[in-house]
Order: structure tokens, then sequence, then C-alpha cells
DNA sequence: AGTTTGTTTTGAGTAGTTCAAAACAAACGG
DNA sequence: CCGTTTGTTTTGAACTACTCAAAACAAACT
């Protein structure tokens, strides 16, 4: 799977990639964190020189959120969308609004010639509204 | 107009916002050299609190590219969206892809409650487009 | 003009990431 | 199975964009 990238299988990549399974929406802090419990040796750089292969490669996808380190995820392909909780920084997917690639083509394209298309919707999740109207109250 | 907002009226800001009418999507750094040319003894980090303070009593609008520094804009209210060249990071505005508040509502709210969504056209612009085609054939 | 309150300067510090060179290991050929 | 090549990882350092804190300062109200 890795080799089907053109690219060489190592321990940290199947590592990286195993992590980023079970973790989805990861920083590389993370994934070198959960990297380091089955591979002590691995550094940092080789986390993000990895990331760095995979996202080029097309095998994992990276979002950065405002505000926050980037983050990595294995479900690529569809051009699924994000929501982010403002004060929690928890990510969850959401599935294209309206039908297959709803918002891939721009109403103008200003003589661009457009490859994909970000969503990020900016929220509350429903733990930080509750905490958030408490706060409000004191 | 800043006075409106419930901020001080003070030079640096007079300045930071006539810079940003004259040179939409600047980035920090940039809208502190627009600002220099008048007001030299102007700091980086009064731009970096004026443009945080703008930006929190929704005067001016902030847009993190990935890979850029963040960048400002002074066009505001309505939720247009930014076509960015992944190549020179050209950045053009767009206006909504369907309708009034397009992708505002996602199909799955997981819960959240949404605030705003954040669209980014990611392509290559005209120039890059020519450009990226002329390095491929040498 | 004096007081208050918010703003800006000055100076330092941080997180997240990237760069470069040397050590190293996977993959291929013999 | 061993050597060579090529790509990967380690090691170490550096850098950008940004944030923090305290003191100097200026706008706004009286």
């Amino acid at each position: 799977m890795i080799r089907a990238s053109g690219l060489k299988v190592t321990a940290p990549r199947v590592a990286v990639l195993r992590t980023l399974q079970q973790l989805p929406h990861s920083s590389a802090e993370r994934v070198f964190d959960g990297v380091k419990d089955e591979l002590s040796s691995t550094s940092p750089q080789a986390v993000y020189g990895i990331l760095a292969a995979f996202t080029g490669a097309g095998l994992v996808r990276r979002f950065d959120p405002p505000g926050s380190p980037a983050l990595f995820e294995c479900r690529v392909g569809d051009n699924h969308h994000h929501l982010v909780c403002i004060r929690c920084a928890t990510v969850r997917d959401v599935d294209c609004v309206i039908g297959e690639a709803p918002c891939l083509q721009p109403s103008d394209d200003a003589g661009f010639t457009v490859f994909a298309a970000e969503v990020t919707f900016n929220g509350l999740c429903g733990q930080c509204r509750t905490a958030a109207s408490t706060d409000d109250d004191s």
C-alpha cells in the first residue's frame, strides 16, 4: 500500500500509517507520540518527512486549522470537509454538503484551474456549547 | 468607522485600515510595511495587535491560507470565499457558489453549532499554469 | 488640563516547522 | 547472499510567524 505509491517501505512509515489509521485528525506531534510507542528510535523530523512524503503521494491528506498545528488523516479521495470547534479544536468529518463534489466549482474561477476545495465549518461542539453557556452565567 | 466598533481612533489604526483598503489580502508583514511608509514609528507588534482587535470587532476578516502567513481583508459580512494559487499564493475573492450562504449548513452537523464556513479553492492562476507547463517541457 | 482607560512600544520568548549534512537501510542486480 | 545504488532517517540547527508582559504613552471624557 505504501509501495503502491512508489515509496520505500520502512518501519517508521508503517508505524506512521498505522497511527494515523487509529487516530485520524492527528497533529504531527501526536503522530510522533504514537510512533514512539512502537519505535522509540524515531525522530520528530522523520515524522515530518514521512507525513510530507505521504501527503505528496496522496496517501494522506493534510488539513490546516487556523490557530492550531496541521492535522493529518488517511481518508482521502473523497472531497469531504471538516467541522472544527473553535473552543476545543475538536475536528469532525462531514460529507459533502450537496451531492458528490459540491463546492468544487466556484461561480467565477477568475482564470484559475481549480483542483480542490477546502471547506471548514467553524462552530461549537455540543460539550463546549454547554460549557460556554455555563461560563456566561457566572 | 473605527469608533463605531467601540475602539479608540489612533494614527496607527487609521493607517492599518487604509493600507488594508489599498491592498486587500495582505499579510501582517505587508500591512506593517504599508503603515511604516506614513508612520515610521509603528512597531510590528502594534500591527499584530491592531489586526487582532479589528478582527475581533468584525472590522476585518482574517484568512489563513495553508503554508502562508495569515492574510487580512476589509471585505466583511458577506460570506465570500477565496481562490488561492498553490504556486504563487495569489488570492482572489469569489462570491458564494450557490445563492446567499451556500456551504453554511453542513449535511450533518454532528451536534455542532455552526457559525461560519470557510471555503478555499486551491488551484493554479493563469500565469502560473503557463509557467508550470513551460517547466514541464524542459 | 487632569484623570482614566485603553493602546503602543520595547524586549523577549515560543510553537511548529523546515533545512542540511552525515549515517543508514531498502531494493535491485549480480 | 553480498555489494551498489538510491532513497530514508538521524542529528543538529535554524527560521518564520506569532504571542506575551511590562512599561511608556495618548485618546477620550470630565
